[in-house]
DNA sequence: TTGACAGGTCACTGAAAAGTGACAAGTTCG
DNA sequence: CGAACTTGTCACTTTTCAGTGACCTGTCAA
């Protein structure tokens, strides 16, 4: 069924119900910051619920209660959009926040290269499990490779880059352990079970639901480290 | 350009184009067999090479060389296709394939658990760092809940029963150690790895690309499970 | 031979997607 | 006031997708 034509009688409509509604619908005022800000929280709102595949110009704008077209307008695109979202720290907190008892690199100097890597493994994980954001962020990158997913891979680059600088800064250096890999190991493990944890209940075995299945991992996760620290030999 | 309204006319036009060139055109020949092969072929293909956001019916039929209606005819749809593709281990090689040398549930009762498992681990890596399919399957599932997910994530739990029945069966259990959360920290973090190879070069500073690398994590693998089989507390 | 059925092709619908051009409605400042 | 600009609304195009109804075509058995 083809629209009659359009022109004339569509304006006439639209401005006939404009003047008549005015009086009763509640308008935004229209500033363009908070607009902007709408926009963001909508689509981080959407990311972190509904996930990545339900992200697109068209449903964030009918969250945010706006035109789409001003998503176009205020950030040039969705990529650009979800750049900010990921440099003002909605995906991934400062690390200072996440972690306060880490010290800074200056500080670092007198704690050990492994207490210091198992004191940001278990504040890292503590923090993705109870961020759907970061989360969704992790599992897009593993998804596609695209402009999205670009401008958040960048974002948790920076994030491990402040923590390897971290890490890098302690002093006493166990002789024979391979202190950055059994990090990668060990981070890349924990990473893996949050994402798992939401989409499946379970993992070798593993019972990700329970909060005592969470204590087992940290525990074994300190008895890796602890013992792997003391080893004479490698 | 829009076609010329439709109907007789688009009748007419078909059925004359098809009479002229039944002469020309190779056909293939009408086996339901073959033809099936062929959607499930050209499936597992797509997804391996564009990744599950390209796996659709009509990129499938348009690969196979085929009409979309018989996915529908001969699978019932989408999920059914991918659950005969994840049931055929087309995603999952079974687990006798991937590591020969581990003995069979009976026979495990002489070795360690530990040895066990890391013997698992190091087979399970290697087959997935050349297998695509099961890449995308991991990384699907990470991504989305859905009917498509579901059949793929039962192929992959029927996968880590198996090789949890094998460590099951390993007789000498050391004493203070959570072998089997070791397990799924250690399964999860080369896992992680494996996945983040293919969209990223780099994780905690660790070159994904690199052959040095994954010999360094074989390495650190290999002493995080000697030390802590040598652990007396934990 | 003919009719029934299995194998296969095609055209179409409806929904949802990204993106754009035109315009209306406020706001600001001369 | 009123011109220029900003903010926001709407209609529309094009594309792609899943899914379906109608049809054609080869085969085999009665």
């Amino acid at each position: 069924m083809p629209l009659p034509s359009h022109g004339q009688h569509a304006h006439n409509y639209r401005n006939s119900f404009r003047t008549y509604h005015i009086h009763h619908i509640y308008r935004m005022p229209r500033d363009r910051s908070t607009t902007r800000a709408r926009i963001l929280a909508a689509a981080e709102q959407l990311l972190a619920t509904d996930g990545f595949s339900a992200l697109g110009v068209n449903a964030i704008a009918a969250r945010a209660g706006v035109d789409k077209v001003l998503i176009y307008r205020y950030f040039g695109g969705l990529p650009q959009l979800l750049a900010e979202l990921a440099r003002d720290g909605k995906v991934w907190p400062p690390l200072s926040e996440v972690a306060p008892e880490a010290p800074s690199a200056d500080d670092a100097r007198t704690h050990s290269l492994g207490a210091l890597a198992l004191l940001l493994l278990r504040a890292e994980l503590a923090a993705l499990r109870e961020r759907p954001l970061a989360q969704q962020a992790l599992a897009w990158e593993l998804a596609d490779r695209n402009a999205l997913t670009d401008a958040l891979a960048a974002a948790r680059a920076a994030r491990h880059d402040e923590m390897l600088d971290t890490v890098r800064a302690g002093r006493r250096v166990p002789p024979y352990v391979d202190v950055p890999t059994l990090m990668a190991i060990l981070g890349a493990g924990l990473t893996y079970l949050a994402l798992m944890s939401r989409t499946s209940g379970t993992y070798l075995g593993l019972d990700l639901s329970s909060d005592e299945s969470w204590h087992r991992v940290d525990k074994t996760l300190a008895a890796v480290v602890r013992a792997v620290l003391e080893t004479r030999e490698m």
